[in-house]
Order: structure tokens, then C-alpha cells, then sequence
RNA sequence: GCGCCUGUAGCUCAGUUGGAUAGAGCAGCGGACUUCUAAUCCGCAGGUCGGGCGUUCGAGUCGCCCCAGGCGUGCCA
């Protein structure tokens, strides 16, 4: 089966940890923010400071009237007591501080010495970057010659897409829109549950209650019905999960009747989930999902037999794990058919094979945190070294009303119910605004679907969520649309500008606080970037773009950038440009769309 | 029982990896469209950061112990 819908995260992280610091030498990339905040460092440098002391100590002030960066000076005290002896270091130090190039100001404040930058310079810097680099900006050479391979989405063949899939669905391609933005060159795997006891479950419940032609009309209708059956039959009849697990046998023998029901049903699922993964526009460069893998079963448990690891326990066979504090990982059933592991590990073998990853990512709910620890574990004893390079990235349940969602039980919200609702909210919310514009089918797509992505993403992967039709089909505040709309409203003043955007423009017009602001918050965009997938969390990037999107419209509510004076608005053009560059490059690595009106 | 995750404003969430006065959105109240898209913006109000103890010059952030909810803990995936 499938992944559901739903520890090796120390070692995992400490691993990170090391291969970023080894790799962030290799990356040649500078950036603004990276630029002004060595020189910011270089200046306390020469005044004496340590690298280590210069790290601790180098932050950014709460507000940015104190300035732009500041340092901590009760750091370099040894008794640190005395607020009064840091603030006399603090007075030391400073003297000793000259501004230079784009330090403007250094000043006092307590403990902290606080560095001003000289804001013209600086956005000087930071636009002119955007506008050369353009759509990569934000990008990185991290991972340059590497290769990463990502395991998401994996829906059940002949379970319905629910919302629950479409966590693993967004976070995946968001991970791999994140990793390729680091350089590397990255593979979306799709293990799609298309093998194991539910197979049995579903020929059991086509036979005594199936019909081909219902079967035919409304294919993945007709096997959740057939599925939810049978669990609701075997309540009351034990004997049918027993015939369910004796047709599963008979299809991993390859049996006709079994293997034959099998493929037609994955076949008409299959053509399903694509559609999904059309109105998702989203890519797999695989598809291989568990029955795959099935020829190499055989010599993956010979595999493991002859490293030792694996023995008969209760009929079964087992990697007794109990040294490591985990239960026994299970390849065969005592009635000698295999499960999710034995596949998974057949599967990662093959792919280290076939794609020499550097890093493999497996985007699955936090409910199999304890399986994912199993398998890496007996990679591991098995002597791979790139074991090391597998990592689990959990994320929350979705759950709904009472219980969590659960396809056995009947309560699922199916993915097209929602898409179906949230475009047609999103065309009604255009008939009311906008009614003259064209392409308004498509529009409510890329924005009602754009709703539903984003707010999958807005908050940290590993919160459980409550499914909330509110929610979902809210479209106001800090929302998909929202950013959207932001992204829009500035590619229609572009449009009405109706000049060339050019970076021949004076930026000490770019002066006020909001757009100051925009600048700060422009230059942060890679470090964002970078941020997000360190950390696997796309919901860095949601957050990001809010954040841009708040200072961007209240600086459009308050200045026009179509002004009376030319050279403001060539300034204030070039401004928006950025913006939005920025804006669809976030857009895009949420694997959002970008209208350009709406 | 044991292990892992979550707990911040009425609700949904941020919080730059231990630093200066804890920030947004939604909901509520009050404002701003003859001017670049009002799916926007501004203002007001809203807090014992689940509780306690500890480490530290300094804790929403780290440690320990509780509490609440969730997930997992051998023949599902």
C-alpha cells in the first residue's frame, strides 16, 4: 500500500549541519545581505573581534530605527553580570569602529553597538541584483553536480485522492522546487501504493458485490464504495479478511484472476490521480510505484539473510531492532507474502542504483516516523553508506470533524470536491469584481487551486490540521490569493507604465520607511530560500512572501507609482519590478500559479 | 506502560536557532475607493507564551517534572 495520508531527525540534522558548513564553501553565490553583513563583520574584525565572538554576537535589531544590524557586546565579557560593564565595552568598542562603504552610522544603545547602512547603496546593490539575475534570484550552487531524489505524494491506487494526500502532494513538490532552486538536480518519485493486502480487500469485495459497469462509469467511485464495504462487512465477518489475505497471496503468486483484476483496477485509478496532478501541475519523473519492485523482492530478503540481519521469529520474518529501542522490522508474513518494508528497502536499493542520489527525501506522514527509523536502521546495518543520506520529512494529520480522516471508515473529502468548490467560489468573487476579464475559467483556477496549495503550506509541516471549509475557501487576508492578488496589482502598474523597466534610475528617491522595507525584505528572499529547504519546510517560503506582501501593498496604498514626476516613477518601477519577480519566484517554488490579472 | 509530535490573543498561526518593548491574519468595533485592481490599506481592542522548577547576565526559545490533545508501539500501508 500507499504511504497514507498522514527518528532520525537528530541524526539526519547533525548530518546536514556538517555537509552545509563543508558545501558553503563551494558556493561562490553573494549575495546583498551577505555582502553588507561580512562588511559589517570586517569592521568589528579589525577592531580585535574573533570569528566566534563575531558570530554570537552579530544580530539584527528588534526595530529597524535602531539600525540594521547591531552586536551584542556583553559576549565578550567574562563576568557578564553587570548590564553597566557591557555598556561601558559597548562604548569602548564603538570607539574604536569606523563607518565604512555601506555602514553609514555606528551608534551606542546599552550593551548593543548598532550599524547603520547607508540605504541608497544598499538598495542600489539589492535591486540591481534582482533586476541581473531576475528569475534566479534565489537561487544557489549548493548543490551543483548533486542529485537529490524525492519520494511524495504516493497516493493508495484505488483509494481516493483525499485532502489528506495532498500534504505529501504540495510539500513534496514544493522540496523539490526548493532543492533545484539550491542547484540541485532533483528526481520526483511517485511510490504509488499499488500493491499489498488491500488488493486482496478489493477482489474479495469486487466479486461478491462488484459490477463491471458500475465499475466502468465511475471507476474510483465504485472501489472506495467497494472498499468501505468491506471494512463495514468485516466488522461483522472475521472470516473476510482472511479470504482478503489469501487473494493477496494469490496475486503475489501471480495467479490470472488476481493479477488480472489488479492491473485493471490500478489502471483506472491511475488515470485519475493524473488528472489531479494536471489541475496540480505537477510533475513525477517516476511513477514506480510498490508492485515495481515486486521481481526484486526475492533477492533483497537473500540480501538481508546473508548480512544476518534477518531471522525467523513467530513464523514471520524480522530485523530484530530491540538493541536500538525499536520494534522488529517485518519483511514476510507468516503466510510468506511481503509487506511495505521489504519494498521500500528493495526500493531505495534500486534507486541508489539507478539515480546516485546524495540525498534521498521521503515526504510521509508523521505516523510512520517510527517505520522510517526501521528501514534507515537496517540500511544502515546493512552497511550502505549513503543510509546516512535518507531523510524522513513528517508532517501533521489533517483530521476532520471528530477522527482522523480515514478511508476505511468513509470519512474523506475528496480533493475534486474541493478544487470544485474553491473555483467556484473564486468565479463568483470574480463575476463580482472583475467581469471584463477574460480567461475567467482559467484565472479561478490558478487562484482557487493557488487558495487550497497555499494555505497546505502556510503553516509549520508538522502541525496537525483541522480540515475547515472556512478556512480553505477563505480568500481574504493571509491567503493564496492575497499573494496573488499583490502579484497581480503590480504586473497591471507594470503594464500601465508602459515603458521599458530599467535600473538607470535614482534610488535616493527610494528613501521612506515602507520602501526601505521592501529592500530589507527583498534581500532576505535567499537566504529564505535556502532556510526552506534546510529545513524542509516550505511553510518558511508562505511566510516569506506574506511578510513581502504586507509591506508591499501598504507601500502601494500609500505612494503611486505612476507619478507626476518621471524619475519616481522610473525608481518606483524598478521597485515593483522586483517585487515581483520575487513575488512569482515564491510563487512558483510553492508550485503556485502567477496571473497576471485576476 | 514506553517513545515521538503539538500547546503563544476568542480562532488560525509567526517569532531570524538564547538577546533590546512577543508580532500578523481572521472574527469584533471605527475609518480610507471620481486617481496605478478595496481579494487592499489605516486605527482601536485583544497576552500569566499550557503549568511548575531549574540552567543563564538574559528563556516563548535550552533541561527536568507535571497537564492537555494527537500519533506510534510485530504479521496494514
Amino acid at each position: 500500500m500507499g504511504r497514507g495520508s498522514g527518528v532520525l531527525r537528530f541524526l539526519n540534522d547533525k548530518k546536514n549541519g556538517l555537509s552545509n558548513k563543508r558545501l558553503s564553501l563551494l558556493n561562490m553565490t553573494q549575495y546583498a545581505e551577505k555582502i553588507v553583513r561580512e562588511e559589517v563583520a570586517r569592521i568589528l574584525k579589525n577592531a580585535g573581534l574573533n570569528p566566534v565572538e563575531l558570530k554570537a554576537g552579530l544580530g539584527t535589531p528588534p526595530s529597524p530605527e535602531l539600525g540594521d544590524y547591531s552586536f551584542n557586546c556583553v559576549l565578550l565579557l567574562r563576568d557578564r553580570r553587570s548590564p553597566e560593564a557591557a555598556a561601558a565595552k559597548a562604548k569602548d568598542l564603538a570607539k574604536r569602529l569606523k563607518p565604512k562603504k555601506y555602514v553609514t552610522k555606528i551608534e551606542v544603545s546599552g550593551p548593543y553597538i548598532n550599524f547603520f547602512i547607508d540605504k541608497a547603496k544598499f538598495s542600489a546593490l539589492v535591486l540591481r541584483e534582482i533586476w541581473t539575475q531576475a528569475d534566479s534570484y534565489g537561487n544557489w550552487d549548493l548543490g551543483a553536480g548533486k542529485t537529490v531524489v524525492v519520494d511524495f505524494s504516493s497516493p493508495n491506487i484505488a483509494k481516493p485522492f483525499g485532502v489528506g494526500h495532498l500534504r505529501s502532494t504540495v510539500i513534496g513538490n514544493s522540496i523539490c522546487k526548493l532543492y533545484e532552486s539550491l542547484g540541485y538536480t532533483c528526481i520526483g518519485i511517485n511510490h504509488l501504493g499499488d500493491w499489498g493486502t488491500q488488493f486482496g480487500k478489493l477482489i474479495v469485495a469486487y466479486r461478491k458485490w462488484g459490477k463491471e459497469k458500475q465499475l466502468k462509469a465511475k471507476p474510483v467511485q465504485q472501489l472506495y464504495d467497494l472498499y468501505v464495504k468491506f471494512h463495514a462487512e468485516a466488522q461483522k465477518d472475521k472470516s473476510l479478511e482472511e479470504e482478503a489475505r489469501d487473494w493477496f497471496r494469490r496475486l503475489e503468486d501471480g495467479e490470472q484472476e488476481a493479477t488480472r483484476l489488479w492491473r485493471w483496477f490500478r489502471d483506472i485509478s491511475l488515470k485519475e490521480f493524473r488528472r489531479i496532478y494536471d489541475i496540480l501541475n505537477i510533475h513525477f519523473d517516476s511513477y514506480a510505484g510498490e508492485s515495481f519492485y515486486n521481481s526484486m523482492l526475492p533477492e533483497t530478503i537473500t540480501k538481508l539473510k546473508t548480512a544476518g540481519l534477518a531471522q525467523e521469529s513467530q513464523g514471520a520474518l524480522i530485523v530484530d531492532l530491540e538493541r536500538f529501542g525499536m520494534s522488529p522490522c517485518l519483511l514476510r508474513k507468516t503466510d510468506g507474502s511481503t509487506l511495505y518494508a521489504t519494498r521500500d528497502i528493495a526500493a531505495v536499493i534500486y534507486r541508489f542504483n539507478t539515480y546516485g542520489f546524495d540525498k534521498m527525501i521521503y515526504v510521509v506522514g508523521a505516523d510512520q516516523k517510527l517505520y522510517f527509523r526501521q528501514i534507515f536502521k537496517v540500511l544502515e546495518l546493512v552497511g550502505y553508506p549513503w543510509a546516512n543520506d535518507l531523510v524522513h520529512v513528517p508532517f501533521g494529520l489533517v483530521r476532520f470533524g471528530t477522527g482522523r480522516m480515514s478511508t476505511r471508515k468513509g470519512n474523506v473529502i475528496f480533493l475534486e470536491e474541493v478544487f470544485q468548490k474553491a473555483v467556484d467560489l473564486t468565479e463568483k468573487i470574480i463575476e463580482e469584481k472583475n467581469p471584463d476579464l477574460e480567461d475567467k475559467h482559467e484565472i479561478a483556477t490558478q487562484v482557487g487551486i493557488g487558495a487550497i496549495v497555499f494555505n497546505d503550506l502556510s503553516t509549520k509541516r508538522m502541525k496537525d490540521v483541522d480540515f475547515s471549509w472556512d478556512r480553505m475557501l477563505n480568500f481574504n487576508g493571509q491567503t493564496g490569493p492575497y499573494v496573488q492578488y499583490t502579484y497581480a496589482r503590480f504586473s497591471s502598474v507594470l503594464r500601465k507604465y508602459g515603458r521599458q523597466v530599467d535600473d538607470n534610475v535614482n534610488l535616493s528617491l527610494l528613501n521612506s520607511d515602507m520602501e526601505t522595507e521592501i529592500v530589507r525584505l527583498l534581500s532576505r528572499f535567499p537566504e529564505a530560500v535556502k532556510h526552506a529547504a534546510d529545513e524542509y519546510e516550505p511553510s518558511v517560503v508562505t511566510i516569506y512572501l506574506l511578510d513581502l506582501c504586507e509591506a508591499s501593498n501598504r507601500f502601494y496604498n500609500h505612494f503611486r507609482v505612476l507619478s507626476e514626476d518621471l524619475e519616481t516613477s522610473k525608481a518606483r518601477a524598478l521597485l515593483v519590478w522586483c517585487i515581483r519577480t520575487v513575488l512569482g519566484k515564491g510563487l512558483r517554488l510553492l508550485g503556485m500559479e502567477t496571473p497576471k490579472r485576476m
